[in-house]
RNA sequence: GGGGGGAUACCAGAGCGGUCAAAUGGGACGGACUGUAAAUCCGUUGCUUCGGCUACGAAGGUUCGAAUCCUUCUCCCCCCA
């Protein structure tokens, strides 16, 4: 398998600097990516980067996972309109931790000559004085080359401004390249189109200080169809880890993707071949409604990213929640299943003594739990006919609910909107 | 150092003494249609015990009444040096 024919047909291609596919054709290399640990978990949007490296191993090549200790403390200004906000270094440590243990799950770290490794800049940067790195590190480079980057130019025209620290970013993330071309014969890095400023001030440290050759490859920034941002629902970024976008969730993110963006997307978050891709897209065009690509999708990443048995879960909830049948189908099932069903949207419990005694709708949904972080929004969506309980749509905002409305004696299910559901326990 | 302009809801941006919880556009959310798609159309978009309450950079003041006028402060932009 070649390496940058793969990315190519499949769209992920965005610039590879001039020699470096003749590289990787002449063998195994050695290439990185660098995750800064802006948060405790990635997010989706991180997942072009990932399958980069997982290509680049089923390629045959080497692939090292970097994690910013050291990037992390500074900022790239990439991309970024304002100055970011330094993470203190409890917090940092502790997302380094999370995104480390995350990118471990989807590489080979076992598999001889191209397993894949994980480093840490700080590792590197935390003996290297200030004057050491100017005058080892900063003298390579000229002021007038760093200006002439997007990420700082655009800064410069702003408003906002820039720092001595971002701007220094890209000398640092420079380094980091040299240091791997160095000592792990590491020659090309990967990242997103926003990062070539960046990857290649690594090229031209090597260059420059050593005569050295180092390449450079960056990925198409993942947009969608409408132009919006890839990535967002509307409760914010989908996350990897479970515990802040549940793997039902998560799937339901993959199989709300657009007709339009599916056909990219399944290029560029699965491994199908490209035969089995064009099938379904046949598949697609004849019966859209069947939503092929949507569902290979969703069960592809879910599975990468959460597991067999988590994406069948997930499977099994979308079932229910969007299929035919009937809420009485609870009934059937004891406590445990019902929660289990609903183990991926938000859980609530309310006392089973107040819900006795009878709660109207507002403050069942807004005062008692927090489907509605107001009553007035509750009463206005009430209104707009856009609030079930137990799939029956609430026609006041002064009904009342009572423990006759339990289902199994227990669990109330409400909704807001078609697709945003909720489980209410009473207890 | 001198002079000028500005800060309004998630964003952009009108309003320049009462009729302003604040035009308009975008976004977001909801409804209809559909395929849990796209497009389109419609509605909502500060909180509320529905009496009110809090809001137009911050703090004071004038006034029966202020987003609108005055004072001070903070921040931003532009021009001259």
């Amino acid at each position: 398998m070649n390496f940058v024919e793969e990315l190519r047909w499949r769209g992920m291609l965005h610039d590879i600097m001039p020699g470096t596919e003749e590289l990787l054709n002449k063998g195994m290399a050695s290439g990185y990516i660098g995750f800064d640990p802006t948060a405790d978990s990635l997010h989706v949007g991180h997942l072009t980067q990932i399958m980069t490296l997982i290509h680049f191993q089923r390629a045959g090549h080497k692939p090292y996972a970097l994690v910013g200790g050291a990037t992390g403390m500074v900022g790239d200004p990439s991309g970024k309109s304002a100055e970011r906000n330094l993470l203190s270094e409890d917090v940092l440590q502790h997302n380094l931790t999370c995104v480390k243990k995350q990118l471990e799950q989807f590489l080979n770290f076992n598999s001889g000559a191209n397993s894949a490794q994980m480093v840490n800049n700080y590792d590197w940067f935390k003996n290297f004085t200030f004057l050491d790195f100017i005058r080892d590190v900063g003298k390579h480079i000229t002021v007038n080359y760093m200006m002439a980057k997007d990420s700082v130019k655009k800064r410069l025209e702003g408003d906002t401004g820039m720092s001595f620290t971002e701007f220094t970013y890209q000398l640092v993330q420079g380094y980091d390249f040299y240091y791997l071309w160095k000592h792990h014969n590491c020659t090309l890095q990967m990242g997103g189109s926003d990062q070539w400023g960046n990857i290649v001030t690594g090229t031209e440290l090597v260059r420059r200080k050593e005569g050295g050759e180092a390449f450079a490859l960056t990925t198409q920034l993942i947009k969608k169809a409408d132009g919006t941002k890839f990535g967002k629902t509307e409760s914010g970024a989908v996350w990897l880890d479970p515990a802040r976008t549940s793997p039902y969730q998560f799937y339901q993110f993959w199989l709300n993707t657009s007709d339009a963006d599916a056909k990219s997307y399944i290029r560029i978050f699965t491994l199908l071949s490209r035969e089995v891709i064009e099938a379904m897209e046949a598949e697609q065009d004849a019966a859209p409604h069947t939503r092929v690509l949507q569902k290979a999708l969703a069960k592809d990443i879910t599975i990468r990213v959460h597991g067999e048995t988590e994406y069948e879960k997930a499977i099994k909830s979308s079932d229910f929640l969007f299929g035919n049948t009937g809420i009485e189908f609870l009934n059937e099932l004891n406590d445990a299943e019902v929660k289990g069903l609903f183990e991926g949207v938000p859980n609530f419990n309310i006392s089973l003594e107040e819900l006795k005694a009878g709660i109207n709708a507002t403050d069942l949904l807004a005062a008692k739990t927090a489907v509605f972080p107001s009553k007035g929004e509750a009463k206005k969506m009430i209104q707009g006919g856009g609030v079930s309980i137990n799939r029956n749509k609430i026609a006041t905002a002064d009904d009342i609910f009572n423990a006759d409305n339990l289902i199994n004696g227990k669990f109330l299910v409400a909704q807001k909107g078609k697709k945003n559901y909720f489980l209410i326990v009473a207890e």
